[in-house]
DNA sequence: CTTGACCTTATAGTAACTATAAGGTTTAGC
DNA sequence: GCTAAACCTTATAGTTACTATAAGGTCAAG
């Protein structure tokens, strides 16, 4: 039996963070010691190991849940968590392509901040960059 | 003299956000007409413009705020600008670089999961796989 | 004179927590 | 026996950039 505490020490996960995993019902109701301290054993301390780690993956704590809902009937949840990491897949891929395309429009404006001249006017100001972009005068994505 | 929805559809910004820019004073508090509507000119509109710009290169409102209060001193915030599209570009690289991570490691663990037998059980289940990634023993990064 | 499309304010909710306040418990040292 | 620290407890507010909702006032058309 273990405290919150040396949970926390054992997960890397901060105490707050544990409660907050019981209050959304991600974790169970645990015992409560003579003194009201919450106890926690091995399948607590596996149970959030596989919540860390599952995060670290950057599921979301909603499809963690449902994922060890699952478990918790013991039905396997793989098909479910097949399902989870394609989607995640493909909307990380997503992300990076926005935010490749992000980078590349920045670093073009960043380039062309540089070579502006010193005596600086309003006009042509990075902050124009900003309004108007490389003189782009077609608005583009939705 | 436009209403705070000519405004909106005049941006693409929705009228709550306008509301809640002018709360956190990133748009000056907007004249009123007789019947207590918000009134806005041209400059507000050119002000919202330039924000979802900023907001389009993933500037922080916050950010946006400082460009702007030095804009409205005449003082030009190139420098500021310039300083702020370089730390967003290293920012956005290091996502990138974390997500890429994240899908080598998601896409991994699914090919794997694709290979798996039929009769699955708990022990070789994905579920599995995200307990311990794919058998390597020792902890890499920070 | 009512219906609908606007506008107003204020408040709560989103995700995944962190931080703070205000207090109870336990252990170690003096 | 007392005090200080290092734990634990609950409850609440804050973070970011908004969206959604409630409950109501205003205005133009029919």
């Amino acid at each position: 039996m273990v405290s919150i505490g040396e949970l926390s020490q054992q997960t890397g996960v901060s105490t707050q963070a544990i409660r907050y995993y019981e209050q959304i019902k991600l974790l169970p109701v645990p015992k409560r010691a003579g003194n009201s301290y919450r106890e926690y054993d091995d399948s607590d301390v596996e149970r959030l190991q596989f919540v860390t780690r599952a995060r670290q993956l950057d599921f979301a704590l909603g499809d963690i849940a449902e994922i060890l809902a699952f478990r918790d009937q013991n039905e396997p949840p793989c098909q479910y968590v097949m399902n989870v990491m394609a989607q995640q897949i493909s909307a990380i891929e997503e992300r990076i392509a926005d935010l490749q395309r992000l980078r590349d429009e920045l670093a073009t404006l960043h380039r062309a901040g540089l070579t502006m001249p010193e005596d600086i006017e309003m006009k042509q100001c990075v902050c124009h960059l900003i309004k108007t972009g490389l003189s782009n005068e077609d608005g583009n994505d939705e």
